[in-house]
DNA sequence: ATCTTTATGATACAGTCGTACCATAAAAAA
DNA sequence: TTTTTTATGGTACGACTGTATCATAAAGAT
């Protein structure tokens, strides 16, 4: 086998191009050629890696999953051996909400790929109930252990709870990403509404929602 | 002026078939000929009621606000005289919530728009702003109304509780739409969440998270 | 050293796109 | 009736697009 270069690295070279493009120009304003440019070689060599663009658009929505996956167990990581849930779920609010550049590609590129995959068969839709799907058990469960160790009040029902995060944090990852809300009055929110399914007395109300640490 | 024809009802015919045809196939996939033989009329004439391509995404925008509005309108109309907040509250997620033709067709468009608006300078993001910012507003007040006559918690932040329901409303749609949620079990969480903000006991579990009486 | 496979370059092809241009039917204005 | 303006059809142009094809450099295999 001569001439061997590391494939792995050639395509996540060319697909980290894709994404920076994608992200610049929109997912929909995204060509082989402009993908070539980006990644500084030629045409050719895309096709070569990627056969077809089908393939080159649903290989940039998996890896999209993957670094995102790769992101949010980093910062699940930072907290510690055994963080508590509260802590878990502001976590997974901050790596969600658009604030930085690369929270921001992600939630633009993967909005862009769920309503392109509404009317384009060829993009899996499977995708946008499988990974929700996951999040949404794993958030359940960690309300689960929060109620059991009296961090949430007992009588949550952790599954509409783990619905109606997911969807907070979309919703306002989308409002931050248009500019409707503030990154700060998004946080404040989310806060607010954890205030609610902890179980320990705080209080006046609307007081101390912002911030626990 | 010769051979006057309505200008008016020949360009929201176009923009009907616009966005029938952008919702079948995609917000990116619109042609102005494919528009053309989706109307019935020739590649001119869209050329002639809309001069430019830019122009005709900015009506198509503008058109699918205007019918989400009168959507909600007659919707709220529907609800009588004086509706209570609560009720008015499950009209908007109604609406909003993508069940029929209607409301999926808007929900993804109005999110393709969207995204498209953050990186195509030529659609005004300010739409993704304003819009918001007035339902905010309204649900903002319509909860202080609910306040003030005993239908929800004295001690809620208005303002909060509103931004999470926008977020709510907007998240749990795309959920939804792609398939990720039953509109049963949306309705069913947003009931689940609206109950928490009601000031009423009523024996369900999840009545008493805020403690505040 | 020859062969064969991998990796890359260049380019051609057919199709679609938005836009521009030219013609003309129809009707109001003169 | 002639003129002018509105409304519509047809079409051509240049730019892109995805894909396919042909060529070839480089390197392990023989």
């Amino acid at each position: 086998m001569p001439r061997t270069v590391d494939h792995d690295e050639r395509r996540s070279m060319i697909l980290e191009a894709f994404m920076r493009l994608a992200a610049r120009e929109g997912l929909h304003a995204v060509s082989l050629r402009g993908v070539a440019a980006e990644a500084g070689i030629s045409l050719r060599l895309v096709q070569y890696y990627f056969e077809t663009k089908a393939r080159l658009m649903q290989s940039g929505l998996t890896a999209l999953e993957t670094i995102s996956n790769e992101r949010l167990s980093a910062r699940l990581q930072s907290l510690g051996p055994s963080p508590g849930a509260r802590a878990t779920l502001e976590a997974y609010f901050a790596v969600a909400l658009p604030t930085d550049r690369e929270s921001r590609q992600f939630h633009l590129l993967w909005t862009s790929y769920a309503m392109l995959a509404m009317t384009d068969p060829e993009i899996s839709d499977r995708t946008f109930v499988d990974g929700p799907d996951r999040q949404q058990e794993r958030i359940a469960s960690l309300l689960e252990k929060g109620k059991s160790d009296g961090a949430f009040h007992a009588a949550l029902d952790s599954e509409i709870e783990a619905t109606i995060l997911i969807s907070l944090i979309h919703g306002l990852g989308t409002a931050v990403l248009v500019g409707q809300q503030t990154a700060e009055r998004a946080f404040a929110s989310f806060g607010y509404h954890l205030d609610r399914l902890t179980a320990e007395a705080s209080g006046e109300p609307g007081r101390d929602w912002q911030r626990s640490e």
